[in-house]
Formats: structure tokens, C-alpha cells, sequence
DNA sequence: GACAATACCATACATTTGAATGCCATTGCA
DNA sequence: TGCAATGGCATTCAAATGTATGGTATTGTC
């Protein structure tokens, strides 16, 4: 009664491991030693140890299901940002209640209420590769600096563009040739946020479409 | 000493919950009661209860870290992407070992350890809307179809491409008139997986450089 | 005022779970 | 042969952690 063949066994421990940990359920020692079928803890426990020194695995000391894949183990915080259907007319916490959807957003420095994400429709920022149908998503904040890429309400609708203000005027500027920048009153003006990332889901059918 | 307003409290318990959960790090009582700034564990204890009830949290008994989101096993799951950091030379699990970070993905219908993220080098794909520096979310499988979006391997180098096969040939298809198509036999070309999700972070400073 | 409901607290208890102690078997090498 | 290195086992201990008991203060309603 010896062992099994070369470093197999530990590779399978930490195939194991990290699908749990990516799956968002961390094992503890006893679920590792089960799954590959130990008859000791001991045996699962020096496995886990083994990969901690190889820095395949980070482990919390004494913490209950402690174990984490290290770079996430810091610093990475998922939050869900609602995806808002209609575009919000009014304050932006009644279009909140009944979102169209969540999107997990890696929000280092953003509270999880501050965010939300929006569908873009039309071409006018396709020259800084926002394509309609992509999803902006925005933190909250009723300012913008120049250049900033924002979500402003004018009216009715919400747009994305490019913000400039000269003075006591707002230019909203599409990254587009065919389309002309909007100028306004600051006071015609409402900033709802930021928007901070750009994305595209192509799904798992369909090419680019191009 | 009294209480909190209406449900406010509970309300932060949930978010508190929701987001260590989907971050990976399912939280213990202690750590919700800390967090909140309870005095007493017991307090923690009962807003999860009530949670449960309502049927917003699913409790597993006496499990270390036992809460889960309800449908966790359907509907909106997150799972974390490792950015991998240098191009993959030769088996990807090589690479995964040293990610850059993890993404979180909304992978409804691809398991946790078939996803992976690559940052775009080059302009070669600006005319469907990817940039340099953009991350590409990919889903590993060996083969694509006509008009997918690749990560392909050739050679030493991955590289994004719109996929096309003529026969024996494999056409790698830039998206950028500036940039002329790879066209090499199939046994020449590695398909890595394909592109199911373009995101750019844009962070909290600066616009759009465009 | 009586009473239910809510929010909170202090503390004890039981289970889960990480870590430690000591030992055996196989392999490879000097 | 001797011996270090590796892989495994059985068991115990202690920390982490879920759960339960019992009590206080505030609010709202009849």
C-alpha cells in the first residue's frame, strides 16, 4: 500500500479545488479528501498544504472553507449592476425596481448601488467602438470632467456621449462623423453617470456579423 | 436601545450576502454580523433567518458558510475567468496556472472551467469594435464555424480573428482594411476557443483617448 | 394601557472543520 | 544496504462557526 504514479493525484486535487472555488462554493478539507477519495483527512490536508507552497492556492489560517485561488483572493469583489430596460425618465431608483436584468461587475472602489447598466441604441459612438446593442455600464455621479464619457439625460432620453462644458454650456459629443454634437444649457442637462466599461455578448451562436 | 427604521437593515444584509456570494466568498454569520456592526451574533443570525423565509437566501444546515443564492444551480450564475497574462505556447492549463486576475462572467451554459480572458494586442479587429487593450472572454473549444470569432494559435502567438474554413485551409480574417488576411492549412492552426464577450474598462479616470 | 411585532443584545452550546501527531509502504538514488 | 523523498493512513486537538435560550427597547395598533 504505497501511492499512485507521479504529481496526478495533487493535479487532480487542485482541478477539484479551483472548479469549486470558480463554482463560488470553497470545499473544505474533509469535501477534498471524499471527492478524491482519501481515507484520511491527513492525506487531503498535505495536498492542500503542497499547493499552498507551490502558490497554486492561497490559504486563510484557520478559516472555515479557507482556501482561494490566488490574485482573486484580494481586491476582486463581484457586485451585480441592474440592467435598466426602459430608459429612466424620471429618478433612476424607480427604473432600478425592475431591472431587465443583472450583470456581475467587478467593482473595486464602487458601491454596489452606484452602478447600473444601460443598452446602447443607435451608431453615434461607434468611433470609440461602442456598438449598438453593446452595454454600458455606469457608475452614478451628477458630474462629469471633459472627456468623460457619460450617461446624460436630456428630456426624455438618455444618451451616451462624449462631455465638454464651455462655461455655461454642455456639449454632448457623438464619436461619429455623421452625427452632430449636442449643445444645451447646463441646466438642460442631467448627468446620471459615468460609465466606466463597454460590453458586447456575442453569445454562443452567431459570428461578428461584419 | 431600540432599532433601525423599516427594513433597511435587512435589506444591507442581503446586498452584504449577495455580493461575498458571488464573489466566491460565501460569508460565515460572524462575519454579516461584523460587518453590519451588530453587537451580537444572534443579531446576524435572525436578518438571515428572515431572509430565508422570504425565500431570498437558501440556508444549508449547520454547514460552515452554508448560504447560498436561491437557483444558484439555474439561471444567472457567476463564475470567475482567469485573465491569462502571457500567450498560451502550449496547453492552456499551463497558462491558467499564473492568471493575471479573474473576471466575473455571467455563464449561463459554459462550466466554470471552460472560460478564460485574453487582452487584445493590436488594431487588427477595430472594424467590428475591438480595441487595443480590450479583454476578449473566451470559451475553450477546438473547432469554430464559419464567421466566429477565434482565438486562434499560430505558432508561438494567439491571436482574435474571424474564423473561415475553404476546403483544407483555414483563413484568419482580420477585421481592419489595413490588415490582410492569415490564410495557412488546418493542421497549422490551434483554434484556442471562441469569443463570446468583448469588454473595455475604462476605469474611473480619463475619456475615451479616442 | 395592553399587546403584538420588530430590532437588538449577551451568552451558552454543538457541530463543523482546519491543523497537528505519529506511523507505514513504495520508490529512487548514492 | 542505507536513506531521503513521496504518498498514504488513523486519530486527536483546537479554532471556527451555526444554532439555541432568554431578555430589553422602540414602534404601531386596538
Amino acid at each position: 500500500m504505497g501511492r499512485t504514479p507521479a504529481g496526478e493525484t495533487r493535479e487532480k486535487v487542485f482541478a477539484f479545488v479551483r472548479d469549486r472555488l470558480l463554482a463560488g462554493q470553497p470545499p473544505t478539507v474533509r469535501e477534498v479528501q471524499e471527492a478524491l477519495g482519501f481515507r484520511a483527512v491527513r492525506t487531503a490536508q498535505q495536498h492542500l498544504e503542497r499547493l499552498v507552497e507551490e502558490g497554486r492556492l492561497v490559504a486563510g489560517r484557520h478559516r472555515a472553507r479557507g482556501y482561494r485561488l490566488p490574485g482573486s483572493s484580494e481586491g476582486a469583489r463581484t457586485v451585480l449592476a441592474p440592467v435598466l430596460g426602459r430608459v429612466p425618465a424620471g429618478a433612476l431608483d424607480a427604473a432600478v425596481e425592475d431591472p431587465d436584468g443583472y450583470l456581475p461587475v467587478d467593482a473595486r472602489g464602487a458601491a454596489a448601488g452606484d452602478l447600473f447598466a444601460l443598452r446602447v441604441r443607435g451608431e453615434s459612438m461607434t468611433g470609440v467602438g461602442i456598438l449598438p446593442g453593446d452595454l454600458v455600464i455606469v457608475r452614478r455621479q451628477p458630474t462629469a470632467a471633459n472627456g468623460d464619457l457619460v450617461v446624460a439625460r436630456v428630456g426624455d432620453e438618455a444618451t451616451v456621449k462624449t462631455f465638454r462644458s464651455r462655461g455655461r454650456r454642455v456639449e454632448l459629443r457623438p464619436e461619429n462623423p455623421a452625427f452632430a454634437p449636442i449643445v444645451l444649457d447646463a441646466g438642460a442637462v442631467a448627468i446620471l453617470g459615468k460609465v466606466i466599461e463597454v460590453r458586447r455578448i456575442l453569445g454562443a451562436h452567431g459570428g461578428t456579423g461584419a
